[in-house]
DNA sequence: ACCTGTGGCGAAACAC
DNA sequence: GTGTTTCGCCAC
């Protein structure tokens, strides 16, 4: 049982097994818990072995057919698998136990049955991904999980056995795809490694999984509206006490339907008025629209919604139950917990709420291109279409107004999946081949779940044990450098002080993905880090304490040093190079889901909740980034370049010399083994001297942005659009003398913004703050300003949670604040705003070497206030 | 049940 | 009054 890895790279005490063999504790009372998903798993909340097993076993008359018996994460919890089928599970006396499988859960798996059929056709669709999900598509699970339990027979990952991304179904059976790298695209690819043994067998294996082409699988996009008696408050799914007026329906072939509910005292419509192109029908009667709604929902293999986990199915299960269906009736339910999904019988539902607010989803497939994850929002800066806007609530709409309102709303969420080219289903079966993980938890999960699962597989392929938590710490240590931000774990990156002022002429170079190439070059991996090898140890890690195995590389290296290989030499310079817009759009795809994994892959090692957590590797990754780009700050310098500036893997240079930056980039790749890039060169900048704190104008006449205050999300839009007009004034610059020129202009400006404000000609929307709150206001330890304005809200009986965007203005008097909803324009505080427009306007004067003062005479006149 | 990391800035609240 | 802490948002 003990691994050729554990023996290798942890200090494996003599007798390992028998630890656990020999433990022996008989209980006497058993608690038996379900496992999820699995159905026929037995999770035994006890410690467990040899004997004490059998005992166990017998009490409860199954020992004959308990198959494998298995560890999860904690070490105390072992899993039984039971090759028992559902009748002999339902006869047994371990059914009966309170707290197994209990009737409801033994008749779910009666309604599984119906679902395999349209599972199987998106399994089958993308044999490359596992798809469906694993409850639905038990009676295919036992070939595959035999096949895993025999090649992997160490570990069994959270609940589930991963059929394998390597299976298809064929007629009805789980069968093994050859995965042999095939076509001469991958025979060119694999040509770059010739020289990385390692990398090239594993690359073999995955290039398949980024070669094949994506399935376009067919969908429909959902939505309802509810009447609600208060316009201001959404009706509560749980208690479901309205009646759903309106569902739409657009699915990818381009069918759209309204269901529309016949009121006492609506406005009738005409024909002509209602959407175009669009099925509408009309019920007398609730309880048979959601039987059609049952029906439709039954006939796609994927179901998209946004916020249908929380609102829109969760809605119609509760007001389903309570018109009377009873629940076998239902093709929806809810999983248990916190932030429960709603799942479909015969299909898959794709939340794309949680799909897009995945912070990584929004940073680095869509660079941050939306800020808030509503449906209009998104929308907007994704397809430039909106929510239609209304004045009345939902409730008081006429029929044709209501139909149009919901259509377009699942319209949005269709095209969601359509825009750019199928982007988003694209990635999501991308993630879904990464992670070896089901398009509803991909969809769901984090990029901790993907990475985790992502490096369980590999390690079954090769027969490891997996570590826990607590064992990997035991034995690689903790954190041993102090971080420069008081509670934080372990130092970070280094980031330069810039001199204030503008610069005409400035290169920036950076490391391409460094982190990752760190970890493929320098062997970071959570088994090889600080080994028990003594000849290892002289191979340090600079200013820690680490060292790294010189004997064999280690996983995660291998794995990320694929990766970022396969994106930095294949797929990033092929999406740019290839002409057909199929073939690029694939590329950009694949480029894109890489980039999402390789900048989440260095994190992960230092998040506690990861569980592969390894402070050492996370500390040792950035050491080496602050290693390397000291080194090659100094290099520069002794080459006679300027260094300007720099963040953690930039380089900004002044009056750059074109032969000395070769040099010096030459000297990086040889030296320090990292690709040193030219990325961008900038006509000029305007440093206000604070770290992460610039303006750039790019040759091309683009503006860079960073950091600035005028640019934040919580700054009042009245400040923003003075500081984008600011900066639009500041981009026609060219020369140095144009800078003269400019300040005129840049004074007017502030002038105009700063009488308009004294003036109090703003309306409250322009003032706004715009803040999120990041839990429920009851748990804040210090009550701010958006918490306050929250609770000012909260009392004025609005709903407000985690998650909630606070509008709010800055007005005289206690307590200082309140929500835009409540507040008069008579009632600002124009001294604070003043003080605002200072710090917005300051960062870019001290720049341009100018006084907010001065420009503006404020001093007298705040003092004028200040009386 | 959910959760990648550290560094840095500004505003306001809190602690003394 | 002051220094410190908390919070949100951003850069990388």
């Amino acid at each position: 049982m003990v691994s050729r890895l554990l023996e290798e790279y942890f200090e494996v005490e003599e007798g390992f097994e028998a630890e656990y063999e020999e433990e022996l504790y008989i209980p006497e009372k058993v608690e038996l818990k379900p496992a999820r998903n699995t159905g026929v798993c037995i999770l035994l909340s006890v410690s467990y072995s040899g004997e004490a097993k059998k005992a166990l076993l017998k009490l409860y008359d199954v020992e004959k057919r308990i198959m494998h018996f298995w560890y999860d994460d904690s070490g105390h919890k072992p899993y039984c698998l039971t090759d028992m089928n559902i009748e002999d599970l339902k006869r047994s006396k371990v059914v009966s136990h309170p707290g197994f499988l209990g009737f409801e859960r033994v008749k779910k798996f009666d309604v599984l049955k119906e679902r395999e059929v349209e599972l199987t056709k998106i399994i089958a669709s993308d044999p490359l991904a596992i798809g469906g999900r694993r409850g639905a598509i038990r009676d295919l699970l036992p070939k595959a999980w035999e096949a895993d339990i025999k090649y992997h027979n160490c570990y069994i990952f959270d609940r589930q056995l991963v059929p394998g991304m390597f299976y298809k179904v064929e007629n009805g059976k789980l069968v093994k795809v050859d995965v042999e790298p095939s076509g001469e695209e991958s025979e060119e690819v694999l040509k770059l490694f010739e020289d990385q043994v390692a990398i090239k067998e594993l690359a073999k294996e995955w290039l398949p999984l980024f070669l094949a082409p994506i399935p376009d699988i067919r969908r429909a996009a959902i939505d309802i509206e509810v009447y609600s008696p208060d316009p201001d408050k959404l009706p509560n799914p749980k208690e479901a006490l309205y009646p759903i007026i309106a569902f739409s329906l657009v699915d990818s072939d381009g069918r759209k339907l309204v269901f529309l509910l016949r009121r006492e005292n609506v406005e009738s419509s005409q024909p002509d008025e209602f959407p175009q192109d669009c099925e509408v029908r009309f019920f007398y009667d609730e309880y048979k629209m959601l039987e059609e709604i049952f029906k439709l929902l039954c006939e796609y293999p994927v179901i998209l919604t946004f916020n249908g986990d929380n609102f829109d199915l969760n809605y119609i299960l509760h007001r389903a139950l309570k018109l009377g269906f009873s629940r076998d009736k239902v093709p929806i339910s809810m999983t248990a917990g916190e932030n429960p999904a709603a799942l479909l019988a015969s299909s898959v539902h794709v939340d794309l709420y949680k799909f897009f607010h995945n912070k990584s989803i929004q940073g680095y497939a869509f660079s941050n291109k939306y800020r808030d994850v509503t449906l209009d929002a998104v929308a907007e800066a994704l397809l430039s279409v909106r929510k239609i806007q209304l004045k009345d609530s939902v409730s008081q709409l006429s029929y044709a107004q209501l139909a149009s309102y919901c259509l377009r709303d699942a319209e949005l969420v269709m095209q969601f999946t359509k825009f750019n080219d199928n982007l988003v289903m694209k990635l999501v079966i991308l993630f879904m081949r990464i992670a070896k993980m089901s398009m509803e938890d991909v969809t769901r999960q984090g990029i901790s779940n993907w990475i985790r699962n992502m490096l369980y597989f590999e390690h079954r392929k090769r027969n490891y044990l997996i570590p826990r938590k607590d064992e990997i710490i035991a034995v690689k240590g903790q954190a041993v450098t102090e971080a420069r931000i008081k509670g934080k774990k372990y130092m970070g990156a280094i980031v330069l002080k810039p001199p204030a002022g503008v610069y005409f002429n400035v290169a920036v170079l950076d490391f391409t993905s460094l982190y990752p190439s760190i970890v493929k070059t320098r062997n970071l991996s959570y088994e090889v880090i600080n080994c028990n090898h003594p000849e290892c140890k002289s191979n340090t890690i600079p200013s820690t304490p680490h060292w790294v195995c010189v004997k064999k590389q280690g996983l995660t290296s291998i794995l990320i040093g694929m990766l970022r290989d396969i994106r930095a030499l294949w797929f990033k310079p092929m999406s740019r190079k290839v002409q057909d817009p199929a073939k690029r759009s694939l590329y950009e795809v694949v480029e894109k889901s890489l980039k999402v994994i390789l900048n989440a892959s260095y994190g992960v090692m230092g998040s506690s909740n990861f569980s592969l957590y390894c402070p050492p590797v996370a500390e040792s990754t950035t050491a080496i980034g602050r290693y390397i780009i000291t080194k090659t700050i100094e290099k520069a310098q002794s080459l006679g370049l300027k260094v300007l500036y720099g963040d953690t893997d930039s380089i900004f240079i002044y009056e750059p010399e074109e032969l000395r930056i070769k040099e010096l980039m030459r000297w990086a790749e040889e030296e320090l083994k990292v690709d040193l890039d030219y990325d961008k060169h900038y006509k000029f900048v305007a440093f206000s001297g604070l770290k992460k704190n610039y303006v750039g104008v790019l040759v091309n006449g683009e503006v860079d942005i960073k950091g600035l205050v005028g640019k934040k999300r919580n700054t009042p839009p009245f400040l923003k659009e003075a500081f984008l007009n600011f900066v639009s004034l500041l981009s026609k610059v060219d020369t140095p003398e144009a800078f003269e020129r400019s300040k005129t202009l840049i004074r007017n400006l502030a002038r105009r913004v700063y009488d308009r404000l004294k003036e109090r000609r703003y309306s409250l929307d322009e003032l706004a703050f715009t803040v999120m709150l990041s839990k429920h206001p009851s748990e804040y330890a210090v009550s701010s300003q958006h918490v306050k304005a929250a609770k000012l809200l909260m009392a004025y009986k609005k709903n407000v949670d985690s998650g909630s965007i606070i509008r709010f203005v800055k007005v005289k008097g206690e307590p200082g604040v309140k929500p835009i909803q409540l507040a008069r324009i008579d009632e600002i505080d124009v001294d604070k705003y003043v003080e605002h427009m200072r710090t917005t306007f300051e960062q870019v004067l001290t720049a341009l070497g100018l006084d907010f003062d001065e420009i503006l005479g404020v001093k007298s006149i705040t003092s004028f206030f200040n009386k």
